[in-house]
DNA sequence: GCCCAGTGGACATCAAGATCGGCGTGCAGG
DNA sequence: CCTGCACGCCGATCTTGATGTCCACTGGGC
């Protein structure tokens, strides 16, 4: 009568719960630290029913991973589909990155730092990710430029980088100073300045490069 | 005879060997799947010597983590120190930054990748080299645009985090579609059109914030 | 010729992931 | 209403693999 009775649950909601106590352990303690005995006690079950939804830590790590990654793959998705003016996709991608990171569930260190990226199952997905946003914006970036594929795509990757570490510096030791949106336009005004005044100087001293009929190398999905 | 006598040797030396290997096997596999083993035979001694000259795994890898941070600020601050003209320095700081991930050794993914941040050891350490790096930055974005001390060093978070991903993703890449000083001045020109154009335009809508006396939270050494 | 220092192969220790016998619960049938 | 059954959960355990240490050997110096 004391003990409450272990709590019959329907499979769906407890699989939830294991999620997201498993979220929390992973995101507190990185994946290495983080023990299947510590997750069963957070999701307040034993660790026999861990291994009934999820056939290893790694499994139970990489649907975590992937509900991350799909997260914010749709976000960043919605900002560059709110409008065609890249100018405010450049703005609104940044807006994306920082309320991914502001998220209180943490998700994004899972997706950003990762302590399993030598598992390479954890690696392209992530990899894939974040090419994909890097295409994005380097496709914005070709629209506004006359910079080659690879030139935007080197540039993509770097905006977002930039996204990534500044989302992360805010979060961690700038969110009383600034509001999150306001962090975000500043990055965004840097980037899109960047952008914008690029044709005019972009060749710093010269550039020599035939054409290279190269195909990107990377063609992912 | 056959076999080598076991190769006395001066104690630095054998020092920097097991250094060596450490380094080549804690690039190829990270921290946690690297092992003492692995290192032990790439360094042709055995085990017990690895612990006589360092007392444990992670003593071994701090070393290592120390000597590529030290080597990446050392190359930053010579970027910096080179000249006086701020174009310029943000230019071979990229440069510095492209050097040091396409060092053979690979020792930028103990600094850039390491599956080890959880280690507080490790993290701090780390973090203490970015935010260095991204005050240096900050100081010129200060000097050439009328931003605050917080907002110029988030900026310069951000292009320290543009730099780390982008030389990354050119090394894994792009390392065949230009050369590595053509795409660390791609960055940098981004970079520094970004900084140029940004008093101009920093207010993308109302920034509104009390001078707040803080003290910018970190005045690290 | 003997002593000593340093080496290497083998071993203990331990932590963490992955699994087996009891148990309590709810239900169906008599 | 009572009783037997089936089901899913929990405590305790096993295994594995990696870190960190012990004993025998070899080879030189006095």
């Amino acid at each position: 009568m004391s003990i409450v009775p272990p709590a019959r649950m329907p499979k769906e909601q407890r699989r939830t719960q294991v999620l997201d106590a498993a979220r929390a352990v992973f995101v507190e303690s990185g994946y290495y630290a983080a023990g299947m005995d510590v997750i069963a006690e957070r999701a307040g079950v034993s660790k026999p029913v861990l291994y009934q939804h999820f056939p290893s830590k790694l499994d139970l790590y990489l649907a975590l991973l992937d509900a991350g990654l799909e997260e914010l793959l749709e976000a960043t998705d919605a900002a560059a589909r709110e409008t065609t003016d890249n100018k405010l996709r450049v703005q609104r991608t940044m807006r994306a990155y920082f309320a991914f990171v502001d998220n209180p569930d943490g998700a994004y260190r899972l997706v950003f730092e990762s302590d399993l990226m030598n598992e390479p199952a954890v690696s392209v997905r992530v990899e894939a990710a974040n090419h994909e946003i890097a295409k994005r914006i380097a496709k914005v970036i070709s629209q506004d430029t006359g910079l080659r594929p690879d030139e935007a795509l080197l540039l993509g990757s770097g905006m977002q980088g930039m996204a990534q570490v500044a989302a992360r510096r805010w979060l961690a030791h700038d969110s009383v100073l600034m509001t999150r949106d306001e962090a975000a336009d500043l990055i965004a005004a840097l980037a899109w300045r960047g952008i914008r005044g690029f044709p005019l100087t972009h060749p710093p001293h010269e550039i020599t490069h035939p054409p290279h009929d190269i195909a990107m190398g990377a063609s992912a999905d």
